[in-house]
Order: C-alpha cells, then sequence, then structure tokens
RNA sequence: GGGGAUGUGGCGGAAUUGGCAGACGCGCUGGAUUUAGGAUCCAGUUCCUUCGGGAGUGCAGGUUCGACUCCUGUCAUCCCCA
C-alpha cells in the first residue's frame, strides 16, 4: 500500500464518493496527515502554550514544572498514530539501548484484543434521548473515525457498525474471554453518551462527578489514587453474550483518551474493577479459573484465586468458567472464539489499540516556525472554513516582526497581533488569514539532521545524492530524555518523508548512544535549587576547553551517570601540564622544544610504548572508551617523561592521538614540533603489532587457585617449557613438596596452577 | 506494582570478557627542591596481621582447577513507566 502521499492521491472508497464531495471531504480530512481538532488539550497557563502529551510529566509541563490544565482548543494535529505499528516494527532495525527501544514500545503501548458493542437498554436511552441534540459529536466521530492509511480491520467494523449511536456503547478489552464476567459498564466522565444515559434522578449526582473529575489529572484519576469512585447513570446496558442487564456507571479511573473511553468491568479478574466493584457492592463473578494442569505456575498455587470472589482479581490466564458454551477453553482459544462469535453478530471485532495518541503540534508562541497555511475569509472577513497550504512559490514563510511577543497567558497566539499585511494576504483577489499557532520546538530537530547535509540548498530540503551518500547518521550521541520526545518524532517524520521518496532511508538513526548525565559533586541532579550547579563557561575561563573535555571524558564510561569533581578536573589539567611539559622546554623563555627531544630512532621499549598506546587509544576511541583511551595516553607520557631522549616521531605520533581529545594544545604542540600544517588533516597513526610483542613474560604461579610465585618466561613458551619453569621456582618447589598433584592447568601466556592434596 | 540500570579502596573508575582484583586519575602519607607552595619531582597508599600469612568486588548460596565476570536467591541505590 502506498503511503504518506498527498491528499489529493487518497483513494475514495465507492460508498464515500456516491455521498458527494462533502462527504469526500470530510474523508479525506479523516487521513489528513496534519489535521485541525477540537479535543480537550493539555493547555499551560504559566508558558501560555499548549503541549503535547509527551511533554506533560505527572500533570505538570516538562518545559518548568508548572501545571497544566485540560481545556478545549482548537489545534492542529499530526497523525503521528497511522506510523505506530512501524514505529514500533522498525526499532528492529536498529542499533539503540534496549532501554529506549522498550520506553519507546511502551509509549507506543500496542495492544491487541477487541472492540465490542453493548446495547444500551431501550428505556435507558429514551430516558433523555429527545433533549440531546448533536453538539459536541464531532470529537467522538474523530476518535472513532478510521485511521488514515492503516487498513486493519477496526476499520472495517466500524463501517460495518456504523457511527456511535445513543444505543450502542464501544469498549475496548484485551480480554474478550472474559465477557461473561462483566458485571457493569463504566464510562469516562467526558464520554459523550453520559448525558444521555443519565436519568433524571441521578442527574445531579453524575453533574456534580463530572465537575469533580474534570479538575482532576489523569494521574489523580489512574493507579495512584487508591480509592477508587464514581456514580451509577441510573442505565443499563445488555451483556451481548447472555443478554443480562449491567448497569452503567461513569467513574474516573476510566480516562477518555484510551481505547473507546468505556470500559466493561470486569472484577473478577482485572485488579482495578475489583476494588471498584467491593466498593459499590457490583457483583464479582468469576469466568477464568488457574489452569489446574499448568506446571509453569507454581508461585500462584489455584486455590485461592480460583474460588475468589472475595480474595482478589485472577489476572492471569487460565481456563474458562461461568461462559456457557465456552467453559473449559484455554484464555488463547477463547479470545480467539469469542471475536470471531461476535464478529458474525456484528457485535465486535478483533481490534488494535495504542497508548499513544496523535501528536499535538501547535504552541501559541512567537518563537517557533509559522504554518505555512491559510484560512479562506469571505467579503466581511469571516473564516469560510476553507483551509490551504501556502503555494510553493511563497515559501519559505518567515516570522514578521512584532514588538510584543512575550506570552500572555491567553491562548491567544501573540501572531495574532501581527501587522495586517502578513496576517491577511490577499492571493487571487481572495483575502485569507495566516495561520497564527506555530510549530514546537520538536519541528526543526525533526529533519536537522537532514538539513545539515546540504545547507544552502535552495532548490530542495537536501540534494538526493548527497542524502544517500551520508544518511542514515551512524552514529548519535545524546541524552535518553529524548527518548519519547524528540527520537520518536524524528523517526515519524523520517518515515513520513521516506514514503514520498524524499530520503532513502525508513530510519534516520542507525546507532545510538546515551551519554551519562553529570552529576552535581554531591552526587545528585545538577540543580538551582540544590546549589550544585557548574557552569562549564566558568570552568573553561579557569582552565580551558581541553581540560574540561579531556576531564569530562575521563570520568567514566560514556553512558553512566557520574558527579563532577572539581579535583579531578585539576588532575586532567596537571596531565595536560605534563604533556606540554614532555615535549616543551619550560624553563626556556621562548617557546622551545625540550632538548630531550632527538632525531635518534626509537629503542625497542620506546616502540613497544608507542605502539601499544596507539593500539589501545585507536581500539578505545572506536568502542567510544574514552576513560581508558586517556589513562593509556597518560602511561605514554609517564613512561616517556622519564626517557633522556625523547625520538620526534614517537612525539608526533602522540600529539596526533591527543589530538581529538585535547584539540588545543595539540594543534599548538603540533606547530611547535615545526609544522606548518593543522594536524587535523595528518592521517591517524597506524601500529605495527610485532613490535608490541613483548619477548618475555612475567607469569603468575598458583597453587589450589592461590597466588604463590611468579615466573619469568620467553613469550612463546609451549606448556611444557612453561610447568617445568614453575616447578623449578625455588617457592613453588617448596610448597609442593610432600604433596600430591592432582591436577595441573597451563594457560600458555596466562597462568600456571597446581591443584593439590594433602 | 511493572520495566531498565547499577553495586569493586577514602573518591571517580579499570580488569584483554572465566585466568595476577584495584590499571589510570584524584585524595592522602613521607621525602626532595624552594623565601614560599594550592608549583614540580621521587617513593608509598584495599583491609587485617603475631610479618608466617589471612581476608577481600552489596549479601547468601551454587558451578569451576580457577568467579568482579556465569547460575539461583536476596538486599540496596538510581532512572523511567504506571
Amino acid at each position: 500500500m502506498q503511503r504518506g502521499r498527498p491528499i489529493d492521491q487518497l483513494p475514495i472508497p465507492e460508498p464515500v464518493a456516491r455521498q458527494g464531495a462533502a462527504a469526500v471531504r470530510d474523508y479525506q480530512d479523516q487521513h489528513r496527515l496534519a489535521y485541525q481538532s477540537d479535543a480537550p488539550v493539555n493547555w499551560c497557563p504559566a508558558l501560555g502554550t499548549v503541549l503535547a502529551n509527551e511533554e506533560v510529566i505527572h500533570g505538570k509541563s516538562e518545559r518548568g514544572d508548572h501545571p497544566v490544565v485540560r481545556k478545549p482548543l482548537r489545534q492542529w494535529m499530526l497523525r503521528i498514530t497511522a506510523y505506530a505499528d512501524r514505529l514500533e516494527e522498525d526499532l528492529e532495525q536498529v542499533d539503540w539501548p534496549e532501554g529506549i527501544k522498550a520506553l519507546q514500545r511502551n509509549w507506543i503501548g500496542r495492544s491487541t484484543g477487541a472492540e465490542v458493542d453493548f446495547l444500551v437498554q431501550e428505556k435507558s436511552c429514551e430516558a433523555r434521548g429527545a433533549r440531546r441534540e448533536e453538539g459536541g459529536e464531532d470529537v467522538a466521530c474523530k476518535k472513532a473515525g478510521p485511521a488514515p492509511l492503516i487498513a486493519g480491520s477496526t476499520d472495517k467494523h466500524r463501517e460495518e457498525c456504523g457511527s456511535q449511536d445513543a444505543k450502542v456503547i464501544r469498549v475496548f478489552t484485551t480480554r474478550p474471554d472474559t465477557l461473561f464476567g462483566a458485571t457493569y459498564m463504566v464510562l469516562a466522565p467526558e464520554h459523550p453518551l453520559v448525558e444521555r444515559l443519565t436519568t433524571t434522578e441521578n442527574e445531579q449526582a453524575v453533574t456534580a462527578y463530572r465537575e469533580q473529575a474534570a479538575a482532576k489529572s489523569d494521574l489523580d484519576r489512574t493507579d495512584l489514587a487508591k480509592e477508587k469512585t464514581g456514580v451509577f447513570t441510573g442505565s443499563y446496558a445488555v451483556n451481548p453474550v447472555n443478554q443480562e442487564p449491567i448497569p452503567i456507571w461513569i467513574a474516573d479511573y476510566v480516562l477518555i483518551s484510551y481505547g473507546t473511553g468505556a470500559i466493561m468491568a470486569v472484577p473478577a479478574h482485572d485488579e482495578r474493577d475489583f476494588e471498584f466493584a467491593q466498593q459499590y457492592g457490583i457483583e464479582i463473578k468469576p469466568v477464568v479459573e488457574p489452569d489446574p494442569n499448568a506446571t509453569s505456575e507454581p508461585a500462584t498455587p489455584g486455590p485461592d484465586a480460583a474460588a475468589n470472589p472475595c480474595g482478589q482479581a485472577f489476572t492471569g490466564e487460565g481456563v474458562a468458567i461461568n461462559s456457557g458454551p465456552f467453559n473449559g477453553l484455554p484464555t488463547a482459544q477463547f479470545k480467539q472464539k469469542i471475536t470471531q462469535w461476535l464478529e458474525t453478530r456484528r457485535l465486535g471485532c478483533q481490534a488494535v489499540n495504542y497508548k499513544l495518541r496523535d501528536w499535538l503540534f501547535s504552541r501559541q508562541r512567537f518563537w517557533g516556525e509559522p504554518f505555512p497555511i491559510l484560512h479562506e475569509l469571505d467579503a466581511e472577513r469571516r473564516p469560510t472554513g476553507r483551509v490551504c497550504a501556502l503555494r510553493v512559490e511563497d515559501l519559505p514563510l518567515d516570522l514578521p516582526h512584532l514588538e510584543n511577543f512575550t506570552p500572555h497567558g491567553r491562548p491567544e497566539p501573540p501572531l495574532d497581533s501581527a501587522p495586517d499585511e502578513w496576517l491577511y494576504p490577499v492571493i487571487d483577489g481572495v483575502t485569507y488569514k495566516r495561520e497564527t499557532n506555530t510549530m514546537p520546538q520538536w519541528a526543526g530537530s525533526c529533519w536537522y539532521y537532514l538539513r545539515f547535509l546540504d545547507p544552502d540548498n535552495d532548490q530542495a530540503l537536501v540534494d538526493p545524492e548527497i542524502e544517500r551518500a551520508w544518511m542514515p547518521v551512524d552514529l548519535y550521541v545524546g541524552g535518553a530524555e529524548h527518548a519519547v520526545l524528540h527520537l520518536l518524532y524524528a523517526r515519524f517524520w523520517h518515515k513520513v518523508l521516506y514514503d514520498r521518496g524524499l530520503v532513502s532511508t525508513p530510519e534516520p538513526f542507525h546507532k545510538l548512544v546515551n551519554q551519562g548525565m553529570i552529576l552535581g559533586e554531591d552526587g545528585g541532579k545538577m540543580s538551582k535549587s540544590r546549589g550544585n550547579v557548574v557552569n562549564p563557561d566558568a570552568v573553561v575561563a579557569e582552565y580551558g576547553a581541553d581540560s574540561l573535555r579531556l576531564y569530562e571524558m575521563f570520568m567514566g564510561p560514556l553512558e553512566a551517570a557520574k558527579p563532577w569533581s572539581m579535583d579531578g578536573l585539576n588532575g586532567l589539567h596537571g596531565f595536560l601540564h605534563r604533556v606540554w611539559r614532555m615535549i616543551m622546554d619550560e624553563k626556556a623563555d621562548e617557546p622551545k622544544c625540550h632538548t630531550a627531544l632527538s632525531d635518534a630512532s626509537l629503542t625497542q621499549e620506546q616502540a613497544r610504548v608507542l605502539h601499544k598506546t596507539i593500539k589501545a587509544v585507536t581500539h578505545d576511541i572506536a568502542s567510544l572508551e574514552f576513560n581508558t583511551a586517556i589513562a593509556r595516553m597518560m602511561e605514554f607520557t609517564n613512561f616517556f617523561t622519564k626517557q633522556t631522549s625523547r625520538p620526534r616521531e614517537a612525539m608526533e605520533k602522540f600529539v596526533l592521538l591527543l589530538s581529538p581529545y585535547a584539540p588545543h594544545i595539540a594543534e599548538e604542540l603540533w606547530q611547535q614540533l615545526g609544522h606548518t600544517n593543522t594536524l587535523a588533516l595528518e592521517p591517524w597513526p597506524e601500529y605495527d603489532e610485532s613490535l608490541i610483542a613483548e619477548d618475555e613474560l612475567e607469569i603468575p604461579v598458583q597453587i589450589n587457585g592461590k597466588l604463590r610465585s611468579k615466573i619469568r618466561v620467553p613469550a612463546g613458551a609451549d606448556k611444557t617449557t612453561l610447568e617445568a619453569a614453575a616447578r623449578e621456582d625455588a617457592r613453588i618447589a617448596n610448597l609442593l613438596t610432600g604433596k600430591q598433584i592432582v591436577k595441573t592447568i597451563v594457560v600458555p601466556g596466562r597462568l600456571i596452577n597446581f591443584v593439590v592434596k594433602g
């Protein structure tokens, strides 16, 4: 299937086409990658903007930790959910830390199960049905509308079942096998059907509860809240499998933003439902018992869970009971069977649900890319509802000059006060108003890595040839805090560009490494409130950029969180001084090389040290083990500082090794060594393995695994030679006398171990 | 509650992936040099010790000639997600 195509190339299904142009436009709108929505959004008054789900942590803004409230506002959304499956599947193609992959999978939150329609008992929905008008329906419609560009059974089911009406409550469940145990239903307080389902005598309680719920954050409403609350609407639904009437409640532990905003509650097999049912005295009917034949679950012996209703919910898989004709079926089979059963009766279907929501893409800030979008106005300057994109020849669209663009805490974007000549362009005699929302900070980071390849290109995003040559990004070093923000957004955009043939790879970043956080000297996160912040500018001013850079790489493994230490920094600063003194004569008045520098060729030992260092640093830089690479260079410096003759060849190669770690001092030393060109253009030093080999080795000798002596042997000594040499060692010979040698382990080049008895 | 990560000297950390635990750096101790040292150089620095040795990589077991490394259990800390 072709994906990511322009909207006018979207195939229109025959039934939609038959309904006329308006229906076609609706259908297209439901499939657009970018669309407007009036759903409640995360409004942050302190930041004066709305935020994406990913930017809200525990009900506070990710930036600045300000309160966030739910508020209905017209906003632009990007349909990232259309890419949910591919964003999950393609994680297999990239070399990323498992933790980050897990975070993304988790955030996408794919779960498979079934959608089931519960009919509302007739007299229930007549209760207030007449009072109900069409308003508010659009939210549900958009949510329930078919996901674009993905053809799934869900869509088919939805088309067959038609849009939601007052007689049907649709739920999503991952456990359709527990349908017989559904003893009540719960709608999210915001669910559009609530008003129609509430009977007159319950109206007051429901209204009060809805107001109360609106004030709570999602976090307060879910698992952290130990006490479950809810109110009965007065209406009943019919359980499709056994025709039993079940009460319909509203409760804030059900979120409108997940699934269909309604659940069937199975208290015997879901912890939250169980708690709720206990609280309100609702029937708890077990329909699954642990498989008695299952050997894999010795930890939970059946009786307590199987015989509940008063113990706790049994959430595991098992065998069906109390489920009519399905009794005895194992959970997995039951799920399949019941889903088929529902499908043939048009009561439900297999469905996939995601935790991932579409990406709220507009912000009410000045500093953000403006949307290249125009809203058509009529003669009275009222919006006609027609929205179109800026013509390609009118791009790029720049921000206008504004005297005052600071956030004012109201939802009107600052661009609303832009000068008329910017705000109301006239094109072909028609007046438009520009979109005044701006893009979020993430927009730029979704494609900068592509633009950086070809930044001066004024004809295209990036030259295709250049793109093919460089992409994907081989190594991306960044913080884990971007796991479900930048790294998910950028992958999404990249896939859209890939689908349109604008980039050549489905994934943008091949290898990802998360550098660890530098903690304060007290071992805690650096923060102003803790007063443990180290300002790199001050460090650079006092110690220089080389020292800072070198120290950060020396502190420990790249991925690990490490506490800052001023003493440690000072140590690396000292190392750079020692490097300088190894090569330069510090006592001289004019900069001049150390008198120990010579044009002599390297001694065997010097050559061994040099080539060992080249080998180690080369290896460690490739595996990003900078700390050990620096340790090896320190050993080199310690060795050569003691040499009265320091061949220039060794010094020059060393400076090249040092240059990626301390580029400034390395460049300076390179010139002091007599070069006029930058060392950046020099080839990386190569090592000669044959020069590294020692000709004599020190081998540990153990008795019963304990180190007792060491012997010096020629490098290539074989087992027999080694064992003989070990036995000859005075100490070992002494310890072996009178003992029976049970076994002798000789690892050439490594060790000798005598296992003795007596 | 679920997921992930990490536990090694006074401190940051190293250990060729099962083979001399503590590389390298900091700090500390002693010495040299110096008018001076928060500079430089040299030596020492895991702990205990009756100076023979003994113990030791969060804790308890296990596998192995041999375990920081592998296995089982357990504790602790940190980070995500609920």
